[in-house]
DNA sequence: TCAAATCCTAGTAAAATGCTAGGAATTAAA
DNA sequence: TTTAATTCCTAGCATTTTACTAGGATTTGA
């Protein structure tokens, strides 16, 4: 029931990426060293957040990425589920066929996992990257690099 | 994000042994039995429901374990903490301290943690086992061993 | 005494996690 | 046209976690 680097990181560098894309692309190598994460590491969760839509590529000198949307229109939970995968704490296959499940009729479980599921979701899904912008721009600069913390 | 097959099998194996204690110890074997669950591995469960106050066992021939309080004061959220260690989807320090982190004052994504934690504590801390156990009664016994469904 | 049960400690194969490594392809700028 | 900066792609790999299995000690009712 954790959170992985994946997401950690990941959400870290998006919230980085919309600061500073708005004037240039932002290159992997730029992000990695303000947020003290491993640029190759970086790089597969960039690859992510791209087949999900959310960033742009420029390839070449001189690029890196922008965000392929507005801000506003990007929610923490669209960027989790990228980078995390889907985030149900219990894949249920009568969620999507009731009939697909042998036990569902019988089974109990199922409807605590459904809550679970859909409060995490509910919960990300309420949260834009705009609204942690504007609190990141709002307080001051920990550079992260220097920080022990990883989350 | 995902919960083990701790909690998954331990509330469903919580779920049975609260139907079937009302008149005697219920025994390791027969919620396995019943269950499909491994023997060995449902013991391993049963000592961190024990461990957390929620079981009490007897020990000895005609021995098994019952409930240590009424259904009605157990709740989802005591049995996945027992099971799964603690819900919180990102482990912050800064949770119990704020000093206790140094990027405290300038990490964002610390409000994303701390409202998904809540939210997936709020949900499975509203549901009872009693609710569980009474809608189980409910609803046609499929025996879970006849399953595939290992939720 | 015996058998049914919990209790306790350890081991272990498979999967997931969190990286690292090497180089190919693209492109702006010198 | 070369060079340097960048993304893109595939693979490998050590460590940790998961989901068990194994062996036996201990307790206790019949």
């Amino acid at each position: 029931m954790k959170i992985t680097t994946k997401g950690r990181y990941g959400l870290r560098a998006l919230i980085d990426l919309a600061k500073y894309s708005e004037i240039e692309p932002v290159s992997i190598n730029s992000i990695a060293t303000r947020q003290g994460i491993s640029e190759r590491y970086l790089e597969q969760l960039m690859t992510l957040l791209k087949k999900a839509g959310i960033i742009k590529s420029i390839r070449g000198a001189g690029g890196g990425y922008v965000l392929a949307r507005e801000m506003s229109d990007i929610s923490v939970g669209d960027i989790l589920r990228a980078l995390e995968g889907s985030l149900e704490s219990v894949e249920c296959a009568a969620f999507s066929q009731e009939d697909s499940c042998e036990a569902a009729g019988g089974c109990v479980t199922k409807y605590v996992w459904q809550k679970i599921n859909e409060s995490i979701n509910r919960t990300v899904n309420e949260i834009s990257l705009k609204q942690l912008v504007e609190e990141s721009k709002a307080v001051p600069d920990t550079t992260s690099s220097q920080m022990k913390c990883n989350n």
